[in-house]
DNA sequence: CCGAAACGAGACATACGTGTCTCATTTTGA
DNA sequence: TCAAAATGAGACACGTATGTCTCGTTTCGG
């Protein structure tokens, strides 16, 4: 990869009109699995030939959005300083940053638990340290350990999952709604 | 309707099959949206051109499965005596008789929000009692008030799909930690 | 037991999505 | 400005699901 290949500069618009595809793929695909390689180019304002110079067929597309959805979520969490406060702190940055790729989130979330199995893999790979944090913070003493912490964090995903497709938009307040909700669930704080 | 139908007394195995197919199509299309007539067909143990006997088209069934889950629904509501004891009790006997009918929950909850209007608007209205005893709870201070009755719905049947989905099983303790969970959050009780 | 109704099996036309291809046009980067 | 690359438009063959139909067989109900 030297001389062979002289100049692979590659054009600007290309990565532009991928990432506009793979976005439109994944609010689509989320929205209804049953959508056409039409649908998702029209979505995208580009054409079906222009997918297929993108993606050879159908399954490398969502292959790309479920590599996609899993690096937003991977990068998300990496942001989010899992060893630094309290695991309580952490779960709040953890549920802001999530809720910020919430389209990504639905879909990851979503997916049925008979699809692809190297997706399905890198998930729980990607959600462990999530896990971890749960557990530390039942050792702090700060998380119920009566409960599981994979339930712990099913509990929270699908918070989010739920608040998140009531109020798409990125907002602040919808990521401490979950956070509250998540704690301390629906029942009257008692000193109060 | 008298003498223009002198004995439609029908047959008992066509009733049978009939829930048959909305059973397979219920599970079907909640674990894979695109399941083919065929796919269906053989699920419930019969062929296609029976599943057209039932259902004229792919339509029909679909819509025979929205009716059919927002019954269960409904039925499953109508025996849990929504104004017998505190609110917080009645959560508890929705949420077991919820989590008894599993499949149609999972399927009328995870329904696009474009999708049948008059699915949505039958859905909204089952559930609307739910959101009256929410919000009675939050009369007797019991719920939190300063969530909205809508969102505290929202979170119960979230959590319910969730816990379902990972036990399909009718199990009490599984309705348990949903209550649990819904009530009093992931957080270390204080006084424990 | 017997007739009517329902079913299984399978052929059939049709509609639609997929994936490939060609050619004219637009856009990028040097 | 200009050549190369990317796109739009649309035709094309192909596979698959849909919906209808027929005919022989099974099954329910009186």
């Amino acid at each position: 990869m030297d001389a062979s290949s002289p100049a692979p500069t590659r054009r600007s618009d290309v990565a532009r009109h991928r990432e506009m595809l793979i976005a439109a793929a994944t609010e689509e695909f989320t929205r209804n699995p049953e959508a056409s390689m039409g649908d998702i180019a029209r979505a995208a304002e580009l054409t079906r030939a222009t997918v297929y110079r993108h993606f050879a067929n159908r399954e490398a597309l969502e292959a790309a959005i479920r590599s996609d959805a899993l690096d937003r979520a991977s990068g998300a969490l990496a942001d989010c300083r899992l060893d630094d406060g309290t695991a309580v702190e952490v779960l709040g940055r953890v549920i802001r940053a999530l809720s910020a790729q919430a389209m990504s989130l639905r879909f990851m979330v979503l997916q049925a638990p008979d699809s692809d199995p190297e997706f399905l893999a890198r998930r729980a790979q990607v959600l462990s340290p999530l896990a971890d944090v749960v557990r530390r913070g039942q050792r702090e003493g700060l998380l119920d350990d009566r409960l599981s912490p994979e339930w712990i964090v099913t509990t929270m995903a699908s918070l989010l999952v739920a608040a998140v497709r009531a109020a798409p938009s990125p907002d602040v307040e919808v990521a401490e709604l979950v956070h509250r909700t998540l704690m301390f669930g629906v029942a009257k704080p008692a000193g109060d």
